[in-house]
DNA sequence: GCCGTTTTCGGCCCGACTGTTTTCAGTCG
């Protein structure tokens, strides 16, 4: 995401807590929430947008984009700055307490004079939290035990963790007979990081006594007839409801999100003359007859649309498409035909190229086994010399696998000039380069831009691996121009990698979503270090899907001469267009 | 604050659980 993004859609994050701590029109509020969830999905800088384009983005209309134009003359905006001398800002904060809301956080304010975590502390450990008209000596408790164990509202956690937690619990409710059982939320939205876990499961009470003691829970944050939350020993918070049957189909989609798309659905319910919950749709006439609610697809069908995929439900524009019955038809895993990038114990890979093939033979029609390249001295990069005969030794196994098609690709190291560390007579032999950034990362945007330039418009440059060089929790995306670098991706016809390890995710949704706007492919890859890390593909696959992407715009859907004859065909292009 | 095939004004999604209550506000999703 664009930096002023990101820091514009916090700001209006902040806004909108700040109107709440002044009583204003909680539908400003909720505007304000709207306008920093799509600046953040944006792929371009806001700031860069004109005002007409801004327009028709749903969620900013005129008073938002008279915020951004002051935004863009004086880093802020005016309603803003007056807002953050009446209340401290710094009382943001304390949202990540569980129990703590706006409300809250302005009594405390208001009685106690607290402004941040820390001074919030120290009032409740001098119990001066549960005198207060309001509050109790649990919350007080509960403030204390958050902040020391770090349990924050706002923590998040990689999707492949959440996923892995979450199948934890349904593999756990299943064994103690509870067949229904499914997750919701971010989790099944595919997004890259998720907050908690949604769990959806039909039956009575049961469900709940035995969700309770389930033996990863560390302490119980409420337990009702119909829904229990938890903190999990891992620190991750897990949600279960209960349903009936018949409304399983409506709490999934309703649990599913996202928030903003839910909003929007129930509108078009409404509309329609219809109530709908997480219980089903019903009719909003005298009878309150339910029309729909056991599965996900007769809901949107009677609210007139499409089914919508959850990974697209993010109120991106899905909506209007679903309306128009023109939602494509995503990627699955079924298209894919093979995987280009690994890693074997050549350089930091763990598995031989024996059994990396052995593995792959029965999941692909067609692979490509990779390497680092030279000179990344810390993990063994291969030199030509080595990668030649390391690709000889791979396709001595061709004739043991008759019906596969593989070759060796090889992680070439972008240069910090842009070049590439083999001469162009030996790229030629290379029967798939895959280029990429890992180290020099920190250099000056300008330098940095001009490095990946110069390696998109090398001709043997197959696909670019992990562009951004990001690492979720870890590490930002690099500073460069991508906009530049997009656009000179678009003539160099480049092919973008959608890498699958869980910190990486490169490219994300905003960006893979512009790519394909340039009419660009991409590819997935595994990026696997071992055999257990081919299944990481499962996550570049969940990112194609969250941005719309179709089996034609990845080039895993193709065959083994197709994809053969693409890299041939795009060398071939842009050497003539480096002489033209 | 946003939005519009009923509207440029007057709408704007819905329900469960907790703590501190004695009928409900606040928080959360």
């Amino acid at each position: 995401m664009p930096e002023s993004n990101k820091r514009i859609s916090q700001m209006f994050e902040q806004m909108a807590f700040l109107c709440e701590l002044d009583n204003q029109n909680p539908f400003k509020v909720r505007a304000y929430k709207k306008a920093a969830s799509v600046i953040s999905m944006l792929s371009e800088d806001v700031l860069d947008i004109s005002e007409d384009k801004l327009c028709e983005i749903r969620g900013i209309g005129r008073g938002i984009l008279k915020h951004i134009n002051e935004i863009k003359h004086t880093q802020t905006f005016s309603e803003f700055e007056e807002l953050k001398s009446k209340y401290p800002l710094s009382l943001y904060e304390l949202l990540s307490i569980e129990g703590l809301g706006s409300k809250r956080a302005k009594i405390l304010y208001e009685k106690l004079g607290i402004d941040s975590i820390d001074s919030l502390v120290k009032a409740a450990k001098k119990g001066m939290i549960r005198n207060i008209d309001g509050f109790g000596e649990k919350l007080e408790k509960m403030i204390i035990e958050s902040v020391e164990k770090g349990i924050s509202t706002k923590n998040r956690f990689l999707y492949s963790f959440a996923k892995k937690t979450a199948n934890d619990i349904i593999k756990y409710l299943n064994s103690c007979g509870h067949k229904k059982v499914g997750y919701a939320g971010s989790l099944r939205r595919c997004a890259e990081t998720v907050g908690d876990i949604d769990i959806i499961a039909v039956g009575g009470g049961k469900v709940i006594d035995d969700f309770l003691k389930f033996s990863g829970i560390e302490r119980v944050l409420s337990a009702g007839e119909l829904k229990s939350s938890v903190i999990l020993k891992n620190q991750m918070q897990c949600d279960l409801r209960v349903f009936e049957e018949s409304s399983y189909g409506a709490a999934l989609c309703y649990f599913t999100g996202s928030k903003q798309h839910n909003i929007r659905l129930r509108e078009l319910a409404n509309k329609a003359g219809y109530l709908l919950n997480e219980y089903g749709l019903f009719k909003k006439s005298v009878s309150k007859e339910m029309v729909a609610g056991k599965t996900e697809e007769e809901i949107y069908k009677k609210l007139g649309m499409q089914y919508i995929p959850p990974e697209l439900r993010e109120d991106n524009g899905e909506i209007e498409l679903a309306l128009k019955n023109a939602i494509p038809e995503l990627v699955s895993y079924s298209d894919i035909n093979g995987d280009a990038h690994s890693h074997t114990f050549f350089t930091d890979g763990a598995n031989s190229i024996e059994e990396i093939v052995d593995h792959l033979s029965k999941r692909y029609k067609w692979f490509f086994i990779g390497d680092h390249s030279i000179p990344l001295n810390f993990v063994n990069g291969l030199d030509f010399k080595r990668y030649t005969e390391t690709r000889e030794e791979l396709l001595k196994l061709l004739k043991k696998y008759p019906d596969i098609n593989f070759d060796r690709s090889l992680e070439t190291e972008i240069l910090k000039d842009g070049s590439l560390p083999f001469k162009p007579e030996e790229l030629d032999k290379i029967s798939l380069v895959i280029s990429a950034v890992h180290s020099n990362n920190r250099m000056k945007r300008d330098d940095l831009t001009a490095r990946i330039l110069k390696a998109i418009s090398n001709p043997y440059s197959d696909v670019i691996a992990h562009l951004t060089g990001r690492l979720i929790f870890e590490r930002d995306e690099m500073d460069a121009d991508y906009d530049l670098i997009f656009e000179l991706a678009s003539k160099n016809n480049t092919v973008f990698e959608i890498n699958g390890q869980p910190d990486r995710l490169d490219l994300k949704d905003v960006n893979i979503r512009k790519v394909k706007s340039l009419g660009l492919r991409v590819i997935l890859s595994s990026d696997a270090h071992s055999i257990e890390q081919f299944d990481n593909i499962e996550y570049a696959l969940n990112n194609a899907r969250r941005a719309g992407l179709t089996k034609n715009d990845i080039i895993n859907s193709l065959g083994w001469k197709e994809l053969n004859e693409f890299i041939k065909e795009n060398r071939t292009r842009k050497k003539q267009l480096q002489k033209g």
